[in-house]
DNA sequence: CTGTTAGCGCATTCAG
DNA sequence: CTGAATGCGCTAACAG
């Protein structure tokens, strides 16, 4: 004997299968007495509810909601940003008893799952620029974080406002400024960004930061040289140890650091420690995100903090609520010993 | 126009709709040219293959696979343990074209996924025992790691062994000893275990590696005192303080710590260096897990590397294989500056 | 090689 | 309050 079905078990009790539908979808349509008699039968048979993919397919919805990452899950796991944000993402959706899938944006398609989910919290564009293409014309819910799509509701900070904020707590006149920033050029491994054509990357948050760290050059009188802005392929020790060591070897050293993620300012506070430079006498680090280690290095790291785990929580509950306006949460710059 | 089907793609075309399905399906079964102009036909239709959802019900199986965690998503995504085995899952399930959905142990019930997926992925005994009874009565595939459930596959490492080895590797005669343990009674914060009832969680990993502690210890002529075996409720830095603060803080001090984590012996570390103890001179510390951030710190701990994420991979193509066997996966002692 | 048919398990009419 | 009928979108026989 297999599992029960709606059918079987509704031939078992003598009433037909809307009954069984309704004892457990619409309890209002039939007394109390009869649905507890049909659930506790249900119990006993074995019988624990109507089949959720019989019903997704009739109802056209299933309670799953798809995370698109930007990377592979292997990266994204790996990073405490993107963490932060999926505990708060799935904290949000637990309370509205919906289910996290996680997909990764180097896949090349979203066909094998659209029938699946509800629909798509995007964080951050895709690697796949294919698949952003795929997430324009999608019949279902989209919606994006870290980024935009034409018509879509987003959930973002002022990337612009926020690096602005930071490059000006941090500079001083006649400052020799480097930038250790993230995917800003089309190249898999860390690099001055050169002649190198800035990649636009759907308005990536990074080139918005960039924008902000430069107004605030500006306003300073200060300015970027190309070989002292950094490209970096991702957001981890590995990438910003070969800026950091570049960078900081040169003569004169750079006085001020201004990196793109808190785990690229952490490197890079490691290299120069190690190199003999003295944080922040001789180089002022600042960073951007907001994640706890900062807080355990000496010395602590001065940072944009912008609460992943809230960004999470607010996409989640953004989604759900079906508005369709791009929604700007705040952030908080947060000064340490590093400036 | 709403979205098209198979049978309105059908009448267009002015096939079957078995044509269709062939066509995307069983290519062997159409000739080459017909298929051909359906699938390009389909794509100006904007049909790109059949409903998964309507397949997933027709054909059983949906080619997503849940990973239940022991915890919440937000505990999991924060160890590095656990992200690690995600991410080795993630490669191997890529590798196969299949989904990963990410299930939390502490809910309370299969019930609103189970018709979702393929089988599950049980990573750890679930907080929730619920569903390890719901477990054991699933029709679908159900592969458990770091614990068992009669009949059903499982992937593993010798967790005894392991624990043995690395006692005998830091142990001396003569030592006082201190066991920083990992969940082995029922209580939610770090204490002693002292008569509590050892809470058999289905056999878990702490307590085959309390076993196997308590082996080498044995056959060393050493004892291990209620009073210096501790239970922490979870393996972070802030359970990890307050054993270590106390543990630590007897005089005369404890000689050597097995701890059931890296995370905790990493934790006690710091603890210990701070309370002036050097290590190894007047401490020894073992950990468990083998994670990348023992090989940063100083000293460099000695661990048991159990590779979660070929552990995961393991775990993921050991679902797909279909055999049903207990699979036990090769650890490794690394010995580092704290032994 | 192609078309017809009968469900997969369910929710929703609508008539009683 | 109940039961029969219809179809969600698809696939696996089977028949041609």
């Amino acid at each position: 004997m297999s599992k029960p079905t709606l059918k079987s078990v509704a031939k078992a009790l003598g009433v037909s299968t809307a009954t069984i539908s309704n004892a457990f979808n619409r309890p209002d349509q039939l007394s109390v007495a009869l649905r507890e008699k049909i659930l506790s039968s249900c119990a006993e048979l074995g019988y624990d509810g109507p089949n959720k993919a019989a019903q997704s397919l009739r109802k056209g919805s299933s309670g799953i909601v798809a995370v698109i990452l930007s990377d592979s899950l292997e990266y994204m796991v790996s990073d405490p940003v993107a963490s932060q944000f999926l505990q708060g993402v799935a904290r949000e959706l637990e309370r509205q008893s919906k289910h996290l899938l996680l997909y990764s944006g180097s896949a090349d398609n979203l066909d094998s799952i659209t029938d699946f989910v509800d629909g798509f919290i995007c964080y951050g564009a895709p690697r796949n620029l294919k698949l952003i293409e795929q997430l324009k014309r999608c019949p279902k819910r989209v919606l994006t974080v870290d980024f935009d799509l034409p018509g879509r509701p987003s959930v973002n900070i002022d990337n612009e406002q926020a690096a602005y904020d930071s490059a000006m707590a941090v500079l001083k006149p006649g400052d020799k400024v480097a930038v250790l920033g993230l995917r800003l050029i089309d190249a898999a491994d860390s690099r001055t960004v050169g002649t190198a054509p800035l990649w636009d990357n759907q308005s990536s948050v990074s080139h918005r930061r960039l924008d902000g760290y430069q107004r605030a050059m500006q306003q300073l009188g200060l300015t970027l040289s190309n070989e002292l802005l950094w490209h970096l392929p991702e957001s981890n020790q590995a990438c910003a140890e070969t800026a950091a060591k570049a960078v900081l070897s040169q003569s004169p050293a750079p006085t001020v650091l201004l990196c793109m993620s808190d785990l690229i300012a952490l490197s890079a506070m490691r290299v120069a420690l190690a190199l003999g430079l003295r944080i922040p006498e001789q180089l002022r680090v600042v960073g951007f995100d907001g994640i706890e280690e900062t807080l355990r290095y000496h010395p602590t790291l001065s940072s944009v903090w912008q609460f992943s785990d809230q960004k999470g929580e607010a996409a989640a509950r953004a989604f759900q609520s079906g508005q369709d306006d791009n929604q700007l949460l705040s952030y908080e710059l947060r000064l340490g010993e590093s400036s």
